[in-house]
DNA sequence: CACTGTTTGTTCAAATTGGAACTGCCTGCT
DNA sequence: AGCAGGCAGTTCCAATTTGAACAAACAGTG
């Protein structure tokens, strides 16, 4: 199926493109984050897992999945959001290998101060630079894409 | 103009696809490259740029600046590939402060049988998952993306 | 129940990253 | 020419990240 090995030109530039934006995307989100609530963009995503989760709670592997972040890391990140009274971890009730990280209240309660910057900036340089079309579409894609990673991890 | 602060259920969701996506697209990459050649996806960018370039050369800052890399970790970078005998970096002629990397026969030969594997992972997960159309609305979307960051910047 | 293969999390070492500070050079003005 | 303010690269340090190796607990089978 790749008849063309290589990539046309609005094909290279496309992917140039989305290469360059989205790691500048990334940094600029972390920077904003960091000076506002003192969190990395990690920090941020695992807080804001949790916080929309049920007991505000989930099991390490899946915050890890979801986060798309490997279990040593997410481990890493844990720790020091524990060390900050943000999370905690506690025994999963029916295996005994599983660990279950719980938002505290003091971290809710940073969510609730970071959140809106957060959400501002990414309707800022995201949401409000794409029509809602141009969003579903980026969307779709991205999901499209996810699933090819996923399926070819077998 | 933040009239609504918070996202949308669909906003929402595709703000965390793109983001999950992008990680793992962007991991998967590394992996591959560095199995594959011995090179991470930021070393494979720099590479890739100054093969392109007239001489095979381009300044620090100007290569720094289209990968979307700090100052310092291409710094770091560069000297990696120094080592390795894939660049070599000389005096800039216009400006004493300059510092001009350039690619050796030795990184056009790795360029030459890394990029086939790269590109076709490219292809597969992103190119070949997106339609014509889709690929345009993320090169459009993503450049709009940019232009918002550098812009506030200032 | 014992046994084998898997799954979860953690720990460890090595690689990478980004920001701040610093040196040396360039530019515009006086 | 002499100076103030900026720019280009490097260095240094603290924070992250990842894969590999491990220990403990599960699950399925004979």
């Amino acid at each position: 199926m790749n008849e063309s090995k290589w990539l046309n030109q609005s094909e290279q530039q496309a992917w140039l493109t989305y290469v360059t934006a989205s790691t500048l995307l990334n940094r600029v989100l972390d920077q904003q984050l960091r000076t506002d609530a003192g969190l990395s963009h990690v920090q941020y995503g695992i807080l804001a897992r949790l916080a929309a989760a049920p007991d505000g709670s989930m099991r390490m592997l899946a915050l890890a999945e979801t986060l798309a972040v490997t279990k040593s890391g997410l481990t890493y990140q844990i720790v020091q959001l524990e060390k900050e009274g943000l999370v905690s971890r506690g025994a999963c009730a029916t295996d005994d290998r599983g660990v279950i990280a719980t938002i505290t209240p003091l971290g809710m309660e940073l969510m609730r101060r970071a959140a809106p910057g957060h959400v501002s900036l990414v309707r800022e340089l995201v949401i409000d630079a794409l029509t809602p079309q141009q969003l579903d579409v980026l969307a779709e894609g991205f999901a499209e894409i996810q699933r090819r990673i996923v399926e070819r991890k077998m």
